[in-house]
DNA sequence: CCCGGGGTTAC
DNA sequence: GGTAACCCCGG
C-alpha cells in the first residue's frame, strides 16, 4: 500500500445559487461566493481541508471538463482566473475562500479563454476529458470549484493530491437554473372542485420547463396550464386542480410551489386554501366561477406578506453528509473503505501521518459541470439501469449528485467535524 | 465607492 | 421570443 495525504472532500461547499456571474465589462468585483451554511448574519465561505489519510489510488475524482470562466478576487493573481494560497499545515489545514467571485467570459471569447487556461495548466482532467459535444453547447451557466493541492515536504519533495471538485454553482441570472420564486397570486382561495383561475407572478421561468404543484400530506396535484399561459416568463395563468376530497366541510390549506421539470428544483411554497362546497351551491361543473374575476385594482386578493411568511417552510431542507470526490468503482468501494477505516482508526499510523513537515499550496480553479444540455430524452433509461457508467456527461447536475451520493462511502466522514456538513437539497420523490 | 439587483439593448 | 451582454439605479 502506498499512503499519502489527501484533499478531503470539500469541507464547506459553495452555495449553489444566489450568485451572479459578472462580465469583465461590468468593471467591478464579481461578488463573493458564499458557503452553503452561510446565513444572513453569519457568512461562511467555501472551504477545503487537507487532512485525511487516504489510500492513494483508492479513489478517483470524477473528471469534468474545464470552464472558460474565471475566479477573481482575493488571492487571484490578475489575469490568471485562479486562486492560489499557501498554507502552513502546522497552523491550519483548512482554508476558507473569502471574496471569490466568478467572472464570466463572453461566448465568443470561449476559445481564447480555454486556450489560455490550458496554457496555465489548469485542466486537471485533460487526460480523460469528457466527450463533450463540442464547445458550442457548453453550459456557461454553471461551474464547479476545483481544488488542487501540492504538498511540499522539508526535503523539497513534492506530492500532488488528487483534485477535488465542489458541487456546482449556478449563475443566478440564468433562467435555466435560477432559484424559483412565487411572488404573488391574485387569489389564494378557491373551491375544492378546482378550476379556479389564478394569476401567478413569479421570477423568470421557462414555459416548457415549469409546473405548478399543490400538495398536502401525500396528496399532490398540478395546476393546469398550457405553455401559452406563461406570460413573458414572469406570470402564469392556470387553473387549480380539484382537491382530493370533494366533501370537505372546512377550509383546507395546501402548499403551492413552482417546480422545474429539468432538475426538479422547487420554489418555496405559498399557501392556497380549498373551500368546501357551499350547501345549495350549484354543481362545480356548472359553476366554476364562485370566485371573482380579475379586475386589476383589487388589492385584497393579493397575498399579504403575512401569508407569504406563514407559507414559507424553513424546515424544507435537510442536512446530509456527502463527499464529492472519488468513488467510481462500486465493486472495490467497500473493501477499500474497510481498510481505510481501519487505518484511520489506528493510532500509530495516525501519529505517523499527523505531523508532516510540509507546506502545501492549494490552487483553485473552475471545472465546468457535466454537460446538462443533452439530458432529457434518455435519462430514465440510462440513469436507472446503469448508475456506474464512466461517462457522466449525459447527466444533469442533480442526477450527477445523486450518483455520487449513492456511491459515496460512509467512512470518509469518520473524522468529520460539524463544519464538514453540507446542505444539499432533498427531493421528496426522486 | 461598493454591490445587489433590475433594466435595456443587441443579437 | 429568449438569451447574452451590457448598463445603471439606489441602498
Amino acid at each position: 500500500f502506498f499512503y499519502c495525504w489527501s484533499n478531503k472532500p470539500v469541507s464547506q461547499q459553495p452555495k449553489e445559487r444566489g450568485m451572479r456571474f459578472r462580465y469583465e465589462c461590468e468593471g467591478r468585483s464579481a461578488g463573493s461566493i458564499l458557503g452553503t451554511s452561510s446565513t444572513e448574519t453569519n457568512k461562511t465561505q467555501p472551504a477545503i481541508e487537507v487532512d485525511a489519510l487516504q489510500l492513494k489510488g483508492f479513489t478517483e475524482t470524477t473528471p469534468t471538463p474545464t470552464t472558460p470562466h474565471c475566479l477573481v478576487g482575493k488571492d487571484c493573481p490578475n489575469n490568471t482566473g485562479i486562486c492560489v494560497v499557501t498554507l502552513n499545515p502546522h497552523c491550519s489545514r483548512r482554508h476558507s475562500y473569502a471574496n471569490l467571485g466568478i467572472q464570466c467570459v463572453r461566448r465568443k471569447e470561449l476559445d481564447v479563454s480555454l486556450e489560455k487556461r490550458r496554457n496555465l495548466k489548469i485542466d486537471p482532467f485533460q487526460s480523460k476529458k469528457h466527450p463533450n459535444n463540442g464547445i458550442e453547447d457548453m453550459d456557461m451557466n454553471a461551474v464547479r470549484l476545483c481544488f488542487q493541492c501540492e504538498l511540499e515536504w522539508d526535503d523539497g519533495r513534492k506530492d500532488s493530491l488528487s483534485p477535488v471538485i465542489s458541487n456546482p454553482i449556478y449563475d443566478k441570472k440564468a433562467t435555466t437554473t435560477s432559484q424559483l420564486k412565487i411572488t404573488c397570486l391574485n387569489l389564494n382561495r378557491g373551491s375544492c372542485a378546482g378550476k379556479t383561475e389564478i394569476y401567478m407572478l413569479c421570477d423568470k421561468v421557462q414555459k416548457d420547463d415549469i409546473e405548478i404543484i399543490l400538495r398536502r400530506g401525500s396528496w399532490k396535484a398540478s395546476g393546469e396550464f398550457a405553455q401559452t399561459d406563461v406570460h413573458r416568463q414572469i406570470a402564469i395563468v392556470f387553473k387549480t386542480p380539484p382537491y382530493q376530497d370533494q366533501n370537505i366541510t372546512e377550509e383546507v390549506e395546501v402548499n403551492m410551489s413552482l417546480r422545474r421539470l429539468s432538475d426538479q428544483m422547487e420554489s418555496e411554497p405559498v399557501s392556497f386554501t380549498y373551500l368546501p362546497h357551499n350547501p345549495g351551491e350549484m354543481s362545480p361543473e356548472s359553476a366554476p366561477a364562485a370566485e371573482q374575476p380579475f379586475p386589476f385594482p383589487q388589492p385584497p386578493t393579493m397575498m399579504s406578506p403575512d401569508d407569504r411568511l406563514r407559507a414559507a417552510q424553513p424546515g424544507a431542507a435537510t442536512s446530509v453528509e456527502m463527499c464529492f470526490n472519488e468513488v467510481q468503482d462500486s465493486n472495490t468501494d467497500n473493501d477499500a473503505s474497510a481498510i481505510l477505516n481501519e487505518l484511520l482508526e489506528n493510532p500509530a499510523l495516525k501519529e505517523i501521518f499527523s505531523d508532516p513537515h510540509l507546506t502545501s499550496s492549494v490552487l483553485s480553479s473552475f471545472e465546468q459541470v457535466p454537460d446538462v444540455s443533452a439530458m432529457f430524452g434518455n435519462m430514465d433509461v440510462n440513469f436507472n439501469q446503469n448508475p456506474y457508467v464512466q461517462d457522466f456527461s449525459h447527466y444533469s447536475d442533480w442526477q450527477f449528485n445523486m450518483l455520487v451520493n449513492e456511491s459515496q462511502t460512509p467512512q470518509t466522514n469518520a473524522q468529520d467535524t460539524p463544519t464538514d456538513i453540507v446542505h444539499v437539497k432533498t427531493e421528496d420523490k426522486l
